[in-house]
DNA sequence: GTCTATATTCCGATAGAC
DNA sequence: GTCTATCGGAATATAGAC
């Protein structure tokens, strides 16, 4: 084994993947030129300096949604894992549990966007991610109530609705919003 | 006034709106390329003809949309007319109305993608499309109280996680969702 | 691993004949 | 109103020096 170099300034390829999946996410795959990566990240635009790193445009963005995928799961369980105790007025809970996955909403946006935008082109893509979203919960459950499905639909469609018009859906406050959900869905 | 020629065959620049519309909506803008509209018009691809029916692509982005935000107004409304008398059973009646709201948001959902794709972009299309969305009815009215809200976040969730997997979303099957909807939020 | 330079292809848009 | 032909620019990708 050679010594840990540990590089303290962020290795050029990881760069990569960070403005590219932004610019994916933001301007679409055809959207995203080459060029705009290399500026961002430092190297000369329009220098072919990229392909140094990956072999095409088209790895760029496999590379990119797998490591996203993999970080969102990560941080997700690491979340879940530091979860806070129950509250406990059940109506408390529920508000509580339904901000959390609001916010797992919310992370997971760039994929989301992705998904919209590049699934029919890279169905392996919507494959994985999707895979993924179901991965971290042990499923919707369909079959033991319809609860936790309309809350992830409600919150869903909420979050969408607000990513589209550029501001919160109907201008409701998330925490109004919540607290009907918890309101009206109760298991 | 001359005789009306009423032509038979749909003129060309309609024809360039709908297949423009189906475009943008499938491979957004940049991946839109005029070539691609010109063949699918029936034009010669690469040739400019597509310039004698519009003096740009970005015009022709907006044209598309225009005519299509009327024309989903002028369909639902036409649809709101014609809607069958109230059921006797009130939960079959609210039923009904998830069933029709969830088609007027089938029939967006071109619109929907193009919001998502290109709403950065273009922040007067988004303000178009909102207008529009919330003309044809009296807006949520979420101070009157949650129902009409959530219902929509709900369905509209439904519909947008679908689009995004590929398949109805964890497999339930429209009826069935509808149905818990109808089932947890009464008015 | 980054640079300059460039090959090649494609795209948006224009000119002019018919 | 459609065609052929083409301009100018931009994009993906490669070659080779340092």
């Amino acid at each position: 084994m050679s010594a840990v170099p540990t590089a303290a300034v962020p290795r050029t390829r990881e760069r990569i993947l960070d403005v590219a999946l932004d610019l994916f996410a933001e301007e679409g795959f055809s959207g995203t030129t080459i060029t705009e990566v290399e500026r961002r990240v430092g190297l000369s635009p329009g220098s072919g300096s990229f392909y140094r790193h990956f072999p095409s445009k088209e790895t760029l963005l496999t590379a990119a949604v797998e490591r996203e995928v993999e970080r969102v799961r990560a941080e997700i369980a690491a979340l879940r894992a530091a979860t806070p105790p129950l509250l406990d007025d059940p109506e408390d809970e529920r508000i509580a549990g339904l901000t959390r996955a609001l916010g797992y909403i919310r992370r997971y946006d760039r994929l989301l966007r992705l998904m919209v935008t590049e699934g029919d082109r890279v169905p392996e893509l919507r494959q994985a991610i999707a895979d993924a979203l179901r991965g971290p919960r042990q499923g919707v459950d369909w079959a033991e109530g319809p609860e936790v499905g309309l809350a992830l639909t409600a919150l869903g469609g909420y979050h969408l609705f607000s990513l589209m018009q550029g501001r919160p859906f109907e201008d409701i406050p998330e925490a109004d919003f919540i607290a009907a959900v918890a309101r009206v869905i109760r298991p």
